[in-house]
RNA sequence: GGGCUCGUAGCUCAGCAUGGAUAGAGCGAACGCCUCCUAAGCGUUAGGUCGAGGGUUCGAAUCCCUCCGGGCCCGCCA
């Protein structure tokens, strides 16, 4: 028994009012209302009919509820009141929480988790971060937003593919490796345990860029690298390759920090070399997309039409024949469809934090390949995110990708976020004085941006100092442990409460904040029902599923009750809107409804043994429902912090 | 110039998809609450012409139009 049963017992009573009474059966909405007082549902039908009707809808609801109120036996529901031209539901809560609780202890694993997905296969990519450098704040966002998504498709019973790309071609890493073999940088870092994606980001990469101004001749070179590394068999290719998988591991290492996971890595190398281009570029040329200009400033390139005027024609292939970028990003995204055959061989590339292996796209037809029996694409739907810069490239895609047919446009969804930026405050750190201006943007190239292990670091340190002070018994390594999922919680948490569409204003000092709207704060509530169900009669309470759940009437308990049973719509709309926030919102509201019940309803305390017996098996079903909500964020569940 | 996007309390943000009852949180500020299940908590007070104007509607923070302000994107670079 769940919010959602009870919604369909509404609709249903309406419905059929709407049918004995004489009114048309239209579209209305059932919601919570605004206030406690008004009930438990309402209904907006009344005000929908008045409209067509030029009846008040005072009259409607009054006549509607009426023909409800017979209907009423038995059901779930004990009263439906016309009010201001709302018909106003309240619930038998004496029913309703019996069923619910039971309901949520006898399904601990997977209470909450809905079968929308139906096992459909959804390919996410995410992170795909260039690797020459380290995670800042900025990636944070994508490898969380990322994986929280595929926690939600997971928990929605989707079949899920995570997908990394790597882009070991690009001139990000030609800049490195010119650094390394035409301006003297050491290949290994010269501070000792520094990291060799830091390495590699905020020293070699800042600074050959500020000698690519000085020097002209350095910044000749990197053509000359960049060729090198395309064509795939010299030195200084095999060099940009051993760094580019020595990058790439640190900055694994970080993703995993963060409990991220990952089914395959793509590299670029191997869609170029797949020669997946030419046969989408065939595909393209017979559905009429590209076409070939024989005038203009475009002359002897092969185009894609930009939609009407509004936007410029944008090349496919240059004049000289060789193709653009997007001729990278069009057969990946034909092949993350499974529109075009799949040229690619798989390895085990590595075992990942969670057990799970992590795989890479080969070329080479080896031991390895095919025969693991693993398909990676051919997602029925595909996701990717990338941030807000990059909606009109992914338009276009997305647009060409529905032309080929098989496609659609909803099929391939680009997943939009904005910008992490950097606080006033924090610029300040960086010597950097922005006047009036709220934020401002991290650049890469300068090094300006706050890097994500020292974001980690920093809350790592703070929790730990915390939870030694309420827990000055606890060994170094229990400490360590927790102030780990703490960190992680707290930058998790941080990083999905807020809309995609949003700038993220990174204040350093408020991010260490594990108080008020964060995620430690849900951790807490759990560790608090934790405590009070250890120090309680256990062996009685274990598997027990019903106890005298009725005799919960006070309004905390009922307002608990009601936020555990709204967990499975929430994960369900949450999947359906790809909106992670949602969810971070729903635990946050679940947190607070427990930290209300803990402040006003003693639970050990309490004399009666059939009222105290309920409450904890109320206290674990909070417990099990803020667990599995966790589950989907990435954030553990603490017993003691 | 064109396209996309944001604008709600001092600050950071929910609410907007599907219009509805007195616009909600957190931080910050002031003041309270641990002889009682972890005070990483809870409460009280102060703080709002929901960017501006117009329109649609019985009803607009929510839908439409115009304007203002911030941000991003518009290369035969990737």
């Amino acid at each position: 028994m769940t919010l959602r049963i009870l919604l369909h017992e509404v609709r249903e009573l309406v419905s059929s009012a709407l049918t004995s009474a004489g009114y048309p059966v239209i579209e209305f909405d059932v919601s919570e209302p605004p206030q406690h007082a008004f009930g438990d549902l309402s209904c907006n039908v009344a005000f929908l009919l008045s409209k067509h009707l030029k009846k008040p809808p005072t009259k409607i609801a009054t006549e509607l509820a009426e023909a409800i109120r017979p209907r009423l036996q038995g059901s779930y529901i004990l009263s439906a009141d016309p009010a201001g031209g709302y018909i106003n539901f309240r619930a038998n809560h004496a029913r309703l929480s019996p069923a619910t609780l039971s309901h949520v202890l006898s399904n601990p694993e997977n209470y909450g988790y809905p079968n929308s997905g139906q096992d459909m296969h959804i390919v996410i990519e995410h992170t795909s971060i260039n690797p020459n450098k380290a995670l800042h704040v900025g990636h944070m966002r994508n490898v969380i937003i990322g994986d929280t998504l595929y926690r939600i498709m997971r928990a929605t019973n989707h079949r899920t593919t995570v997908l990394n790309y790597i882009d070991d071609s690009g001139v990000q890493i030609a800049d490195i490796v010119v650094g390394f073999k035409f301006a003297g940088f050491p290949v290994a870092p010269p501070t000792k345990n520094q990291k060799f994606d830091h390495y590699c980001g905020d020293e070699v990469y800042v600074k050959i860029n500020e000698i690519y101004e000085k020097d002209p001749q350095v910044a000749e070179k990197r053509k000359l690298v960049l060729k090198e590394i395309e064509e795939g068999k010299s030195e200084i290719a095999r060099f940009a390759m051993e760094i580019t998988l020595r990058v790439l591991q640190e900055q694994l290492k970080t993703c995993w920090r963060m409990k991220a996971h990952y089914d395959l890595l793509n590299f670029e190398t191997h869609i170029v070399g797949s020669k997946l281009w030419s046969k989408a570029f065939e595909l393209l040329k017979s559905n009429g997309i590209a076409k070939y200009e024989t005038e203009g400033k475009n002359k002897g390139c092969w185009v894609i039409e930009g939609k009407e005027k509004e936007e410029e024609d944008k090349v496919l292939v240059r004049s000289d024949g060789t193709a653009t970028y997007i001729a990278k990003d069009i057969p990946y995204a034909a092949w993350k469809l499974g529109l075009v055959e799949d040229p690619f061989y798989y390895q085990e590339y590595t075992k990942q934090w969670d057990g799970s292996t992590l795989y890479a796209t080969t070329l080479a037809d080896g031991s390895n390949s095919k025969s693991i029996g693993k398909k990676f694409n051919g997602g029925q739907r595909v996701i990717t995110i990338i941030d807000s810069r990059q909606s009109r490239l992914q338009r276009i895609i997305s647009q060409v990708l529905s032309k080929i047919g098989v496609g659609g446009s909803h099929k391939y969804f680009h997943l939009s976020y904005e910008a992490v930026t950097l606080s006033s405050d924090t610029a300040k750190e960086f010597g950097i004085d922005i006047g009036d201006r709220q934020f401002m943007h991290m650049s890469g190239r300068k090094g300006i941006y706050v890097n994500a292990d020292y974001v980690l670091d920093a809350l790592h340190t703070k929790a730990y100092k915390e939870v030694k002070t309420r827990n000055p018994d606890f060994s170094d390594q229990q400490l360590n442990k927790i102030a780990d999922e703490i960190s992680i919680s707290a930058i998790r948490y941080n990083m999905i409460k807020q809309d995609l569409d949003k700038i993220i204003t990174f204040d350093i000092k408020e991010s260490l904040s594990l108080e008020g709207d964060t995620g430690p704060y849900l951790q807490y509530a759990y560790a608090r029902s934790q405590r009070i169900l250890e120090k309680s009669e256990q062996s009685i309470i274990a598997g027990k599923t019903d106890f005298a759940f009725d005799r919960l009437t006070n309004e905390s308990e009922i307002a608990l009750i009601k936020e555990i049973a709204k967990l499975d719509l929430v994960v369900e709309n949450a999947a359906k809107s790809l909106c992670p926030k949602s969810l971070a919102r729903y635990a946050y509201n679940l947190a607070m409804a427990f930290n209300l019940f803990y402040e006003k309803v003693p639970v050990l305390r309490e004399q009666d043994n059939e009222v105290r017996m309920a409450r904890l098996g109320l206290v674990k079903a909070f417990g099990i429902a803020l667990k599995n909500t966790l589950e989907v964020l990435g954030i553990t569940a603490l017993d003691r912090m």
